[in-house]
DNA sequence: GGTCCATAATTGAAGTCTCAACGATCCGAT
DNA sequence: ATCGGATCGTTGAGACTTCAATTATGGACC
C-alpha cells in the first residue's frame, strides 16, 4: 500500500528508488484488501454457525474426501492447503480431538503420519457443503460474471506460481 | 468448495437444491484460496521481519496518515478497513503501547474516541513503505498485466459491494 | 426530564495462527 | 557402519482474532 502522504516532502535525490504504485494499482491492491477481509468473515462466519467449523478444518475434510482411501500424509495436505505444517498439525489435531479425523503412524516412513477422514468426518462434510457452497456463490461466484471469474481465477494462479517457487 | 465425491451417492429426487461449483468455477476458486494464502503470508512475513509490523497494523498506518490531522474515530478506522471493532481496538492498544498512536477522547461525541499517529508513528510507516509496496509489486502487481489487474480490483470490488450491505 | 433504544468502544476468555526449538527418522557419502 | 545433513511432524509460548458481555453516551419520543 503506497501511502501517497510519505510520498511528498521527498528530496529529489536518487537515494530512494522505490517504485510507488500508481493511483490505478492502489486503488486495485486496495479493494483486493478489503474484498478478500469481507470474504472469509463472510464465509468463516457461515461455517462456524451453520457447521460449527473453521474454513481451515473445512478445508482439510475437503481435501481428505478426495484423496484415495480417504487418508493424506500431513505435509501433502499442508502443502495441497498452502498451509503452514505447525498449522495444520494444530488444526488436525483439533479435528482428532473432535472424531473428524483419526491419525496414524505412516507404515513406509516412519517419520511420516496419516491422517484419515473418519465415517463421522465425512458426514460432517456432507452437512457442511451445501451452505458453504451457496455462500461461495452469493457472496463470489455469483456476483461476477464468467469472465471476471476466469480471469481472477488465472490471476491468482499467477501469484501463486509467483512466490511458491 | 465442492467436494466431489459428496455429489455422488446423491439420490435423483428433488430433496436436494445444491447448485454445486461448475469443475471451471471450482478451479477459480481454489485458485482464489490458494493465492490469497501465500499472498497474505507473504506480505505478513516481509513486514514483520523488515519492520516489526503485523499487516493489520501496517494498514492502521496508513489510514491515519491519510486522514485529516492524522487522527480518525475507532469506529471510521474500523470501517474503513472492514475489520471488526473488536480488532481495531485490540490493534490499537498493542500499537499504543508502543508509541506509534496515542487516543484521546472525542470532544464532540463523549462515546468516540480519536486515534492519533504519533510522530513515531508516522516515521515507523516511512520506514516500512518501500520494502512493503516491494513486496505487493513482487507478489501481486508486477506479476499481472494491466487488464488481469484492473479486472481483479473490479471483481473484488464487487465482492466487497455484495457483502458489505 | 425520564424512558427506551441505538451506537461507541472496551474487556476478557476462548479459539486460532506463527515462530523457533525440538526429537525422530531417513538417506547419501565416506 | 556411521556421520551429517535434510525432512517430517510436533510442541509450547506468544501474538492475533473472534465472540459475547459490559459500560457509557447520545438521541428520539412522550
Amino acid at each position: 500500500m503506497t501511502p501517497h502522504v510519505v510520498t511528498e516532502d521527498r528530496e529529489a535525490a536518487d537515494v530512494e528508488h522505490v517504485r510507488w504504485l500508481t493511483p490505478d494499482q492502489q486503488r486495485c491492491w486496495r479493494a483486493y484488501l478489503e474484498g478478500t477481509a469481507r470474504l472469509s468473515e463472510a464465509l468463516g462466519r457461515q461455517l462456524e454457525t451453520e457447521a460449527g467449523l473453521s474454513l481451515a478444518e473445512y478445508e482439510v475434510l475437503v481435501r481428505l474426501s478426495e484423496s484415495d482411501g480417504r487418508t493424506m500424509r500431513m505435509s501433502v495436505l499442508a502443502d495441497s492447503l498452502a498451509h503452514s505444517r505447525s498449522r495444520v498439525t494444530h488444526t488436525v489435531a483439533r479435528m482428532e480431538k473432535h472424531g473428524l479425523v483419526a491419525r496414524q503412524t505412516c507404515s513406509a516412513d516412519g517419520r511420516g503420519v496419516n491422517c484419515h477422514l473418519t465415517d463421522a468426518g465425512f458426514a460432517r462434510l456432507e452437512a457442511a457443503a451445501p451452505g458453504h457452497v451457496a455462500q461461495v456463490r452469493e457472496s463470489l461466484v455469483d456476483v461476477l460474471d464468467d469472465d471476471q471469474l476466469r480471469v481472477l481465477g488465472e490471476a491468482m494462479a499467477a501469484v501463486a506460481a509467483a512466490i511458491g517457487r
